[in-house]
DNA sequence: AAGTCGCC
DNA sequence: TCGG
C-alpha cells in the first residue's frame, strides 16, 4: 500500500498539502530506491550563477535533471559528472499518479538532501516549459519549517512544518508562489537515524 | 539571488 | 532565540 491516505488536502494558499500521505513502509520502499539513485548520480552541492554554494546538496533522475552553475538555472540531461541520469523510480511515479491531475508523466525527479543547516532560500520554480503542470514535493526525514510566500516577491508569508511522508502539489494558481525551507530539525529519525532530510521535487519539464 | 546577514 |  503506498499511501495511507487519499483523504482531501489542507489548502494553504493554494498549496494542497497531504499530511502523512506515505506510510512508514512506502517511505523505508522509496528510500531504498533513492540509494540506487545516488549511486548512480552522485549528490553534488550545486553553484548558484553568482558564485556562492547552495546549502543543500542535490542529485536527479528521469529525462532531465535540474543543475545550477555559473551558466545560470536550467534543466540538463546529463549530470555534471556527464553520465545520463537514471530513470525516476516507480515507488516515486505512483505518487504523481496519485495527486498530479494529468497523464502526463514527470521527466525530471529533483532531489535536496538538507544536511545540519541547510536551508532554501524563497524562489519560484520556474525553469520549466509550461506552468500548467504541476510540482508535486515529497518529505522524507527530518521536519521541515516550509515558508509559502506570493507569486511576487515580498509580502506576508505563512510557515508550516513538513515531515516524513507529507506531500505537497504545487499547481494552478500556485504554480509560480514562491517558497523556501527556513530549517530542518535535524536529527535522528526512524527513516535516517543519521539525521537529514530528503525533498523530491516532480516536473514536467518541457 | 534556489545566498547570507543583520535588525527588531 | 525565533520569526519575519
Amino acid at each position: 500500500m503506498p499511501h495511507a491516505t487519499t483523504a482531501k488536502p489542507l489548502l494553504l494558499r493554494g498549496f494542497e498539502i497531504y499530511k502523512s500521505f506515505l506510510t512508514p513502509s512506502a517511505q523505508e520502499a522509496m528510500l531504498s530506491d533513492l540509494r540506487d539513485v545516488v549511486r548512480a548520480a552522485p549528490l553534488f552541492s550545486p553553484m548558484t550563477p553568482y558564485g556562492k554554494p547552495m546549502s543543500v546538496r542535490m542529485t536527479s533522475s528521469g529525462t532531465y535533471g535540474w543543475v545550477s552553475d555559473r551558466r545560470g538555472y536550467r534543466y540538463a540531461p546529463q549530470h555534471p559528472d556527464g553520465t545520463a541520469w537514471p530513470a525516476i523510480p516507480e515507488t516515486i511515479m505512483e505518487v504523481w499518479r496519485a495527486v498530479s491531475q494529468t497523464d502526463r508523466s514527470p521527466d525530471c525527479c529533483l532531489m535536496n538532501f538538507y544536511a545540519e543547516g541547510a536551508r532554501m532560500g524563497l524562489h519560484q520554480d520556474r525553469d520549466e516549459a509550461d506552468f500548467a503542470y504541476p510540482v508535486v514535493s515529497i518529505s522524507l526525514g527530518n521536519e521541515a519549517l516550509f515558508r509559502i510566500g506570493n507569486p511576487e516577491r515580498g509580502g506576508k508569508t505563512e510557515s508550516l512544518w513538513l515531515h516524513s511522508g507529507d506531500v505537497v502539489v504545487m499547481g494552478g494558481a500556485a504554480r509560480l508562489t514562491y517558497h523556501g525551507v527556513d530549517r530542518i530539525k535535524f536529527g535522528a529519525s526512524p527513516l535516517m537515524p543519521k539525521g537529514g532530510r530528503i525533498n523530491l521535487t516532480l516536473r514536467v519539464v518541457d
